[in-house]
DNA sequence: TATATTTATAACTTAAATCTATAATAATGA
DNA sequence: TCATTATTATAGATTTAAGTTATAAATATA
């Protein structure tokens, strides 16, 4: 049994075709096969069934293919132990991001972390927070940053940030001559929240959970983005959250429209995820410094005590 | 990078010596040397300072070598699960017993094992419980038998069994004529105990605080084994503790020295430890069945309340 | 049934691991 | 200090393992 028989048995557990997984190995089908059945008969077990098409993993192959992700893990971070010691922050790392804190956290560090660590390849990706809690646990992403408390098993979570939420309110809103509003303004009933699976309605609805104690499920409309909420809402569909980040991009004229909360405003927590096993930690730890700095300059409300509306 | 070099590099790690750790490893010493250098080349690192006799680790290697250990317990893992699924309970099984379980349980529970699960090559060592954590922790342990609780960090432990003590007192001892003796009977002063590292004394030394809530360094004797401390008590040096399976074994005339204790009788716990990592877990289940077993029909007071002296 | 897709096998090549023999090096003792 | 001893490194040959190309066999698809 070799480490390099694991990556093969798993790489062939994820494409399920050994052809497509020779492709991602760099090696000729043949070697799959071979290695394979080497694997298979020193085990003395068969690991694939090569009968069902797509290929299937036996149920002790399930067990075996689990324990080599264990092993293949553990040998990957013999090579960070060294980078970490060496103080070199380099090789490719694969970043996602859930869509509400993409296109205003990226731009801010972006350029700055690829400054100060050149030799990391940043493979950055922009996805929900279920598909990257799936992703972290089965190796595919080295990190991830999502709004938090999540809890998942098996996935560390380090705070970021916290940023607060701001109210956007149409104009012929009841809430409209407010100068600053209050969390016990907020209503479920005339909210607009974004699409499920983005991390930032689960904010917001958690949001108006603890100052409702229930919620209703009938959400009166749900958008995949920060503009189109803000277009829905001007049309009448009622106000929305939006995090303060996002709330720096808005065009002048809609700034009348933005209500700050009173203190202590609601807020989400934003964190970096990564697996328990800590793999490319250095890297993970430069780029946790690097967004902390900018994001020290950038929301100011970091002295406030916020109240955090994710909290179970 | 390959499980071999990583074993080759514990081995060497271990017997501080490139022809110790070649020979238990069954190749020879060139092998070794250029393995090893193969992986400080890949890795870019000095694993081994050769320059020292005997060879020492450096620094970065001894981070590698924890690491290795990890990798290696997991790849040997695949053979448990491949086995724990066939249900085969077989290969080689290293257990530690401590000095004052041994002589007892042994003999009730080897002849029975070896023909239930006649592929096991047990190899049976007798050891302080010292010794015992240390071995499990540095894997030349597969379990070991001890009393617990321990809660020493990465083993677990599994009670097989309660011993209840049982007093032997002396023929000129004060509390000679008691048929039962109470806990509020003992007294630091006037009782001997084992010698240090066997646990059988701390289980006596706690017993005592329970009671006293605070003990004295300074013991009259200690002595290494139940025998010479029933031959020392006859001499007039206090009373003492016997596990209560040891005075199965004593000679008839000397039973009229046993007293029992009342209930619920002072008791310590025997528990069966092993590595969490799990390795070899179907050989360790195997194990605790067929000690319950033995010692139900062994220690009739298993349905008695019993307080554990050696909680903390 | 022909065609395409995919895995297995065969024969060969390349690369890796291991061996024997021996050199180099460092520690030990007269 | 200079053999003596113990220990690791290196060279060259051998065996074993991994990988390649070419092709057969098996399975799905049209």
């Amino acid at each position: 049994m070799t480490i390099t028989q694991l990556k093969y048995a798993l790489a062939i557990a994820e494409h399920k075709n050994f052809t497509k997984a020779a492709e991602k190995c760099f090696v000729t089908q043949p070697t799959l096969s071979t290695q394979i059945q080497k694997l298979e008969d020193e085990l003395d077990i068969i690991i694939f069934d090569r009968g069902k098409k797509p290929i299937e993993v036996t149920d002790l192959g399930r067990k075996i293919i689990f324990q080599a992700r264990n092993i293949v893990n553990e040998a990957d971070r013999i090579r960070d132990i060294v980078d970490q010691e060496k103080g070199f922050i380099g090789g490719e790392f694969r970043l996602g991001i859930i869509p509400t804190v993409m296109p205003t956290l990226l731009p801010m560090f972006l350029k700055n972390f690829i400054k100060k660590y050149p030799k990391v390849k940043l493979k950055i990706e922009e996805l929900t927070t279920e598909e990257i809690l799936a992703r972290i646990s089965d190796g595919h992403l080295d990190a991830a940053i999502a709004a938090t408390p999540l809890e998942s098993e098996n996935i560390k979570e380090r705070v970021l940030y916290y940023e607060p939420f701001v109210a956007y309110v149409p104009n012929n809103h009841r809430l409209k001559d407010k100068k600053t509003i209050d969390v016990s303004d907020l209503d479920i009933e005339d909210m607009l929240l974004l699409e499920d699976g983005h991390c930032f309605r689960d904010g917001v609805i958690n949001l108006c959970k603890t100052f409702k104690d229930q919620m209703d499920d009938s959400f009166q409309l749900e958008s995949g983005s920060i503009e189109t909420l803000i277009k829905l809402s001007n049309e009448g569909m009622g106000m929305t959250l939006l995090p303060y980040l996002h709330t720096l991009d808005l065009k002048e004229k809609l700034n009348p429209n933005l209500k700050h909360f009173t203190q202590p405003s609601p807020a989400r927590e934003v964190s970096i995820l990564y697996h328990k096993s800590e793999l490319k930690m250095q890297i993970i730890d430069a780029m946790h410094n690097s967004i902390s700095g900018i994001i020290r300059g950038a929301i100011k409300f970091q002295n406030v005590e916020i109240i955090s509306p994710l909290a179970k």
